[in-house]
DNA sequence: CCAAAGGCAAGTGCATGCACTTTTTGCCTT
DNA sequence: AAGGCAAAAAGTGCATGCACTTGCCTTTGG
């Protein structure tokens, strides 16, 4: 087992199927309610249905597909008020993150979040879409960080992956990297300055604002089921 | 498929074994960091491996047991740190939960809360050990669907039972169903008069405290790796 | 007496096969 | 033309088999 298969970097034939249908839906690719085929997706990557089985049941095990026992598996459709209650719950994780953060950074971790911070300003000038989105993950993934517990921790990252295909949608605000910037900026001040209170409150409100963005656009819509022939018009 | 196995109710054959194992686990019955042979799990449920590698792949996926690649399978083994955590993010999920019950509990809800836990009462004053902590667990579920949020309703669900194994300790502590019920009380009042900042943090402190009892009392020890014969004394 | 090397048994990882369930299709009825 | 039925096709669920990996144990040379 070595450079067999194409996308996927190493581990068990099992893992590397869990990351590359696991990337497929949180990138989009794989929309809302599409059928996950065993057949297929074990023809696709080249190994048999045992693999792809398990990936599936993990995945499932995540939410991110919905398992119909005899019925098959579809990539997890989110209904609307799941979408609304994932994002909710984000925002008061990130904002957990956050207080913990303005209590716990150590000096080094405050240093390089403002740094970075600071450095991100330039992005917003050029509107550099792109290194901008980069770095803001890398933020965000500093506040979980920082704030020094391992569950929270993974339980931010699981949601925040679970909310990604809903986030593209705030990509064409316009005027949203200024904006992003901004409530950053509130955030980081915050912290440091070890402002707690302060701290959680904007990191929730930093959420709710690109919550709403995602509302109002796009709920990527789910695969139709496909109709039978008795529901043909 | 219908009553052959012994302890579980339905489903898939795969479905069962990760209840039937998640059971063993969280009941304290497989104690962290013992092995689980795939094997000897199908010839205990009388299953081929098949479905027990599935169930192992799902649990892992949701933390109750350690993957070693090629290396078999164990029981999760949490650290003294990462207990902490989710102790800590237990705390912080369930003022989340009370808050928002605060604010959003339906009135018959209310009602049912109050009532429920005013009967509970008197299972203190008879000291009722196993009916309180029946009524405990429906207490706090209560909460969490209280909240009327379905994403924190299930991190909660699921940070609570990666701990259960470790809340048994706080069983031999003296008084602790008059201070648990107390506790309960100081929730349910700020709840019934709206108080989400109250709620939040008697719901925070109540955890807390079963926290410090775990940590003082049991950190369930872990099974030892089978020593080779160049440690034997 | 110890360290490295090699062999063996146990156990994991994946492929394949078959039974069973669901879905589709083609045909017949009204 | 719409509905109903049954057989075929498609697809899932689990068992089994085999190649490979790992850990343990013995052997061998120092």
């Amino acid at each position: 087992m070595s450079g067999k298969r194409g996308l996927v970097r190493s581990g068990t034939t099992v893992d590397q199927m869990v990351r590359a249908i696991a990337d497929r839906i949180v990138t989009g690719y794989l929309r809302p309610g599409e059928k996950l085929d065993e057949g297929s997706l074990a023809a696709r990557f080249d190994v048999s249905r045992t693999p792809v089985r398990e990936a599936l049941g993990q995945l499932s095990a995540i939410g991110l597909v919905e398992r119909r026992p005899n019925r098959g598996a579809i990539v997890a459709v989110v209904t609307q008020e799941h979408l609304a209650s994932m994002f909710e719950s984000m925002g008061e994780l990130e904002a957990i993150c956050a207080r913990f953060s303005a209590e716990r950074m150590t000096g080094a971790e405050r240093r390089s979040l403002e740094m970075e911070h600071q450095a991100s300003a330039r992005m917003v000038q050029l509107g550099a879409e792109e290194d901008y989105e980069y770095f803001n993950t890398e933020f965000h993934s500093r506040l979980y960080r920082g704030a020094h517990n391992t569950h929270i921790h993974d339980l931010t990252v699981a949601t925040r992956s679970r909310l990604a295909p809903f986030r593209r949608a705030q990509f064409m605000l316009p005027g949203r990297l200024a904006k992003s910037w901004q409530e950053h900026d509130v955030i980081v001040t915050a912290i440091m300055r070890g402002d707690a209170a302060a701290a959680g409150k904007a990191a929730r409100d930093h959420v709710s604002i690109v919550s709403e963005a995602s509302a109002v656009f796009a709920t990527v819509d789910p695969v139709e089921p496909r109709l039978s022939r008795s529901a043909r018009r």
